[in-house]
DNA sequence: ACACTTGTGCGAACAAGGTCGCAAAATTTC
DNA sequence: GAAATTTTGCGACCTTGTTCGCACAAGTGT
């Protein structure tokens, strides 16, 4: 699925194929695969940061300027490795996820198995996060996508909840971005060496703790 | 208090002082001034991204490279700015705080001090939060120290508010970052143009009052 | 076989942040 | 006043993401 990705938003393809398939489509897909290995290989070896374009595109057998027949920028790359990470961590999560638990499990088994997937290569998701930070390029709209599909898994989580253990008005899709943000705000702390591992763990789980608890006190 | 922050990280003095002062520093005093000045303007006119470090230079009198000796990296102008933004937020805030009001007034009136300011120049915001994705570099752990200063106001209105109308075993640190790390999300889909300026004013807001309810149902 | 279209690769070049070594200026010390 | 020292400025250069024009390859239509 990941080629496929790569394949629709391909930069010479803006417009549905005209013929079926082409030779020179498909040693295009191959390079594309290779460049992809390459980036992939490259970002767990030196992180996005050390991994030159120039050396991406050594290891892919090219140029570094041919990579942009196939990817708009570097940040691209990122977001498909990072929309495989994603795709990894919602079926990992769908395997041991029970519809009948609390919402508070589920919501910690979500993260679990998120939290997997982040550690092995944390680099992916501060540099999405920077991505973001350029709002006129391209990329930053589409890591928003994405993370909206997580918020969207939330929400869908959150909104079960709802009919049982949840309070009946809730604003569930508002719920679902709060606690993807403060998510992503702990594990930029993380990221930044103020927390390791464990507690960016626990924090994120004090904190749902918190939203699902409320400031104000109980009788 | 903008130029003694200046002055306290610049290059060249990262040892105390071995003389009082010297006419040499008050020459580099100014310099530092008129960049800060030139990068201030250009923040404006163009935007981070679009002020050139040779325009800052240009415009402050001096060559490019010579910025180098009274600051360590693009990053660190903004730092600059950000603090004095940051100051006059929570003076302002300051001024018309009430700390008999309920604290859930007290946290909107200073988030309604904040945006104000943050309104002028949302660019500001968004590259700090980009600063932090660079780990390795000084500056992400000083926009960091920033944040929680930040964080530290709210926890200290939280703290005042557990012993009226708040939970009384509350977290307040872990719930002072939930709010600043909520508000954060909220303003980087601002900057994204995923929404104007009063749906993030709005959207900051519910999801603050979200916190304070909590998501679980209440008698 | 012929032009014609289109996908792919290349190397030079650009922009912009940042580094480096040298020279001038300002001060201290003698 | 001369020598040593420290701060400041400069311009050449490096690195890296990215752009550009050109050439080649692989098909298509006639």
């Amino acid at each position: 699925m990941s080629d496929a990705t790569l394949e629709n938003r391909a930069v010479p393809r803006p417009r549905a194929p005209l013929r079926p398939d082409d030779g020179r489509l498909a040693r295009g897909r191959r390079s594309r695969a290779r460049i992809r290995a390459a980036a992939r290989e490259l970002f767990r070896e030196c992180g996005f940061d050390g991994a030159t374009l120039r050396a991406i595109g050594a290891r892919a057998g090219m140029g570094a300027s041919s990579i942009y027949r196939h990817v708009q920028s570097k940040h691209e790359l990122l977001i498909l490795e990072l929309a495989d990470t994603q795709e990894e961590a919602w079926t990992r999560f769908r395997e041991q996820d029970d519809r009948d638990a609390p919402t508070r499990e589920r919501i910690a088994s979500f993260f679990a198995a998120q939290h997997e997937m982040l550690a092995r290569d944390l680099d992916l998701t501060v540099i999405a996060l920077r991505a973001t930070t350029y709002p006129e390029a391209r990329v930053a709209r589409r890591v928003l996508t994405l993370n909206d599909r997580t918020v969207g898994l939330l929400t869908e989580i959150l909104q079960v909840g709802r009919k049982r253990d949840l309070a009946p008005d809730l604003d569930v899709l508002a719920a679902a971005r709060a606690i993807f943000h403060i998510a992503s705000g702990v594990r930029l702390s993380w990221a930044n060496g103020l927390a390791s591992e464990e507690a960016c763990r626990s924090t994120i789980e004090a904190s749902v703790t918190l939203l699902f608890r409320g400031l104000e006190p109980r009788p």
